[in-house]
DNA sequence: ATCATTTACCGCCATG
DNA sequence: TTCATGGCGGTAAATG
């Protein structure tokens, strides 16, 4: 069960990604039914720590808070001296620093106890680095902002830098790119603990999209009108998520907007940043979740629903993006009203 | 778990 | 020339 959350707080951390932590996991909302954490901001020493932008940081704790953290989560932080930005005619390729003397034996060590007990440690954006440093990046799937990919590589040849997704969980460690891509990390990680209905209010409270999927890739490129009747797919796929339960194949829907299905392949990859078939299993099981959470409906009966065609097929996929079984999924998850 | 069949995906390339 | 298009075929994945 997740209770205790650790952040670790370095020189230069940058504000929006520790706000994102902040905001998932330090914010008590357990009035409103919401899981409620044990939180600590924790520097190397305990000392004050200075913020990206030059304004201080008090920490409420020093490192030995990680060693009770059930999640161990490291934050981005980026060169330069604080409260210099980065002039816009700087065209060298940015450097995030982590390594020494920052990146302390104590913290590596503690980063590799989190990980050798099970807890989780991500990070959000360049705070990938760290994990790195602490050698839990090796023989890992992760990722980072797509900036800093080239060299989270290059400085850990043995991690598998995916710079196009938003981000990975490889076991108990998972990574995010960029700033906001650290926010769909903490609600998979929320929606992994405490099931869809939880990752969904809290994503609603939070003013953010439910759900976007790991794979899902951190450019989406906007469609720029091109000619005078430019079109979206966006109301195919408001009309897609209502009829989910009816047979959708790739040739069916090109024809609906009246396109080649090869042309509509590459549209809907460039618009929705997943392909049709992936982006479709992705919205079923979303549904299958809700289902399993919120009815008794049999897992055929939710598999009809969804779209799958059968059980074993939805068993299938939700086992491998999920992790669980349905039918395990539910025990956890389902409310006892 | 395994298999045969179908479907999806994507690189390639000709077309307009 | 550049660009989106869309047909083809090999390969991977999904399906039942």
């Amino acid at each position: 069960m997740l209770k205790n959350v650790a952040v670790v707080l370095l020189d230069n951390v940058a504000p929006f990604e520790l706000g994102v932590l902040c905001e998932v996991f330090g914010t008590d909302r357990g009035a409103d039914g919401f899981p409620v954490y044990d939180f600590s901001l924790c520097s190397l020493d305990g000392r004050p720590v200075r913020a990206r932008p030059g304004f201080t940081i008090t920490p409420t704790h020093d490192l030995s808070a990680l060693d009770d953290a059930d999640l161990v989560a490291v934050p981005a932080f980026e060169a330069g001296a604080p409260g210099q930005p980065r002039p816009a005619s700087d065209t060298r390729p940015v450097e995030p620093i982590t390594s020494d003397p920052q990146t302390s034996r104590e913290l590596i060590e503690a980063l590799q106890r989190a990980e050798a007990r099970g807890a989780y440690v991500i990070s959000v954006c360049s705070g990938a680095f760290v994990l790195g440093d602490a050698g839990l990046l090796d023989g890992r799937r992760c990722t980072t902002h797509w900036r800093y990919a080239d060299a989270l590589a290059a400085r850990f040849p043995l991690a598998k830098v995916d710079p196009n997704v938003l981000y990975v969980a490889d076991d108990n460690v998972m990574t995010s790119a960029g700033t906001a891509a650290g926010i769909d990390l903490c609600l998979h990680l929320v929606r992994a603990e405490h099931g869809s209905a939880i990752a969904n209010a809290l994503a609603r409270r939070m003013v953010v999209p439910p759900h976007r999927s790991g794979g899902q890739a951190q450019f989406v490129e906007a469609p720029v009108p091109r000619t005078a009747t430019a079109e979206t797919l966006e109301p195919l796929l408001e009309w897609l998520v209502t009829t989910l339960d009816e047979q959708h194949t790739v040739d069916s829907l090109a024809a609906r907007v009246h396109m080649s299905p090869r042309t509509f392949a590459r549209r809907f990859r460039a618009e929705a940043g997943a392909t049709p078939h992936d982006w479709l299993t992705g919205q079923r099981l979303l549904m299958a979740r809700q289902l399993l959470e919120d009815t008794d409906l049999a897992i055929e009966g939710i598999a009809t629903r969804c779209g799958f065609g059968n059980a074993a097929t939805l068993r299938h996929h939700f086992s491998k993006r999920v992790g669980a079984t349905p039918q395990a999924y539910r025990t956890t998850f389902r409310c006892d009203q």
